[in-house]
DNA sequence: TTGAAAGCGGTACCAA
DNA sequence: TTGGTACCGCTTTCAA
């Protein structure tokens, strides 16, 4: 029988929250069973070395006292624990959600729990903050990052930082940092619009890091010429999408890459209600692999964040806890659906 | 000059993931400055008690060193922590994240940090994860609960849980509850519109909760008899309101209140493809105050959730950790814009 | 103005 | 098979 097993049958008490003032400790324990601190710790830890009988009595002794260790005192002892910080800026879009929601279940799954704070404003302030969870925190996962040198901010705080997917952080910065290479995914989409005989491919969006990968697709790819076209936009939500389909269609494009999924769904939706067949008249590429693409009519190719993989080196720096920094680069991918 | 101006002055090392291993500690810092710890505490926690040379010269070999207090060792000392635990489920939508991120905001305002645990799928796991942040955690916010006794999971556990908005949870259940009372806002906005004359008013949605403000609105309300109808569905995001847009017409409804802004969104864009005007011809209220209403055009009238009221009064909570559990509830409130 | 020392709650080495 | 005890790092009382 377990502890916790005895535990719940022995524990019937009625105003529960009284019981919050009381967490029994080992040394209580030990003097209601009259043993040794050590001799308790030992029939908890389900150890060897400890008699059958005294082993019940003493985990009948803690069942009624309703004993919970002390984490803060175990980590402080043996200097670890298990609890990981996650700093995240203040504007969150939908990607980030999914991203730090995946890492959450992988370190739980690991036995670690997130402590999460917002990325002050100030050095001084997120110096302040990290120092907080020193002893408590051995492992910070930074998804967001000032304009500040990350050596000046965290110099000889007592943890190990992981940067992930911070622009501002040079390359040898003598941390931890996980890097997304968005060009990837989006040159195999856009190589596989080309070699599928797609001859007016627009791009269409504002957003800065997806010009990369169009560009290394045009250069590598050796079929018949084929005119790449730019359509800007002010914005990257839906209605942008939607809004731009007018503009797209007169531009005479057969295929259009999006800088996010919620463009190309606003884009596809244009098309249902104008009778544009996707992808016959022509081929729609998303970027961010929403979860909402799979159900699109139709549905909707897109580019893929390497979300779980990058979340699972964080889950195994955070176990091993290394002390050489490195940096790392996923690829996204391109992932084809209906729509091409 | 405080500890960490002299800090950063002096820190100025390069290899800095090698510092990780040394976090200068109290004793460490009291031998090299050949004082005794409780003086070096006393200097760096800018007490009395100490002469100005001697705090000078303590404070120049703690930033020489490194010095970051160790909080897992402050916490067990004074039997207290600065961390908040936050359970919640996996299916996490915009509102949710609304509100978490707010109370993420208040609770680092007043000195914690929230850790952050999902709801596990048995009431065993929910209790062995909790007992993992005894110690760190004083008090436990819950929004997401499963069907099991709330006092037989966490009887004893040594911190202080209040359930925020779990339908699930008894009213006297021997712990904190916040809960949201949906009617409050809705019958204002019904009544609202009641008073403005309107006289076949709709709800649309699928959400259970819905229901109870229309109903008290109509029964107070004194006026011309009008007429009340219920159009379900299956659904309540964009798409949803988008498609009713026909029926609703057809009803000849001249005002929807919606279970959701999304919904409501959706209408409005099926009200704008149809040069149906709003609110001349129908008035339209949504549900849950998204900021994307105050853009839409016209803006959205809309029911808004107590976030600020119930967030703050859970800060409260974790500072006071008062023990007499209380149960309130906060009224959501009609929010009154361009579309009625 | 300074310092010795007793905790906080667990862990684990070393003796008995 | 047991128990005594020295830590982990910090806070604070009490005495010098």
């Amino acid at each position: 029988m377990t502890f916790y097993t005895m535990y719940n049958k022995c524990q019937r008490w009625r105003e529960y929250w009284k019981v919050i003032k009381m967490a029994a400790t080992l040394k209580q324990i030990s003097e209601e069973a009259g043993v040794s601190i050590r001799t308790v710790n030992r029939a908890l830890k389900e150890q060897t070395g400890i008699s059958d009988v005294k082993r019940q009595e003493i985990l009948e002794v803690a069942a009624r006292m309703g004993y919970i260790p002390n984490i803060a005192a175990r980590n402080l002892r043996l200097r670890k624990s298990n609890f990981v910080g996650i700093v995240t800026g203040t504007n969150e879009n939908d990607i980030f959600i999914r991203k730090s929601h995946d890492l959450q279940q992988r370190l739980e799954v690991h036995g670690f729990f997130p402590i999460s704070g917002l990325l002050q404003t100030s050095p001084e302030m997120v110096r302040s903050m990290l120092s907080e969870w020193a002893g408590m925190v051995d492992t910070v996962v930074l998804f967001a990052w000032g304009e500040w040198l990350p050596e000046d901010v965290l110099v000889s705080l007592p943890q190990q930082f992981i940067f992930v997917d911070c622009k501002q952080i040079p390359r040898n910065c003598g941390f931890h940092q996980i890097k997304i290479d968005r060009s990837s995914g989006i040159k195999d989409a856009i190589l596989f619009l080309l070699e599928s005989g797609r001859s007016r491919i627009v791009r269409s969006g504002n957003i800065g890091d997806r010009a990369e990968g169009v560009e290394k697709a045009f250069r590598s790819f050796r079929g018949e010429s084929a005119e790449k076209i730019l359509i800007e936009t002010g914005g990257s939500e839906f209605e942008d999408g939607y809004n731009l389909g007018k503009t797209l269609m007169e531009s005479k494009a057969d295929a259009v890459f999006f800088d996010t999924d919620r463009m190309a769904f606003g884009f596809l939706k244009y098309a249902w209600e104008k009778g544009i067949r996707v992808p016959d008249d022509i081929a729609v590429v998303g970027f961010d692999d929403d979860p909402w693409g799979n159900y699109s009519c139709p549905s909707l190719s897109t580019v893929a964040h390497p979300i779980a993989e990058m979340n699972s080196r964080i889950v195994e720096l955070s176990e091993r806890r290394s002390a050489a920094p490195e940096a790392i680069i996923f690829p996204t991918r391109f992932i084809k659906r209906q729509s091409v």
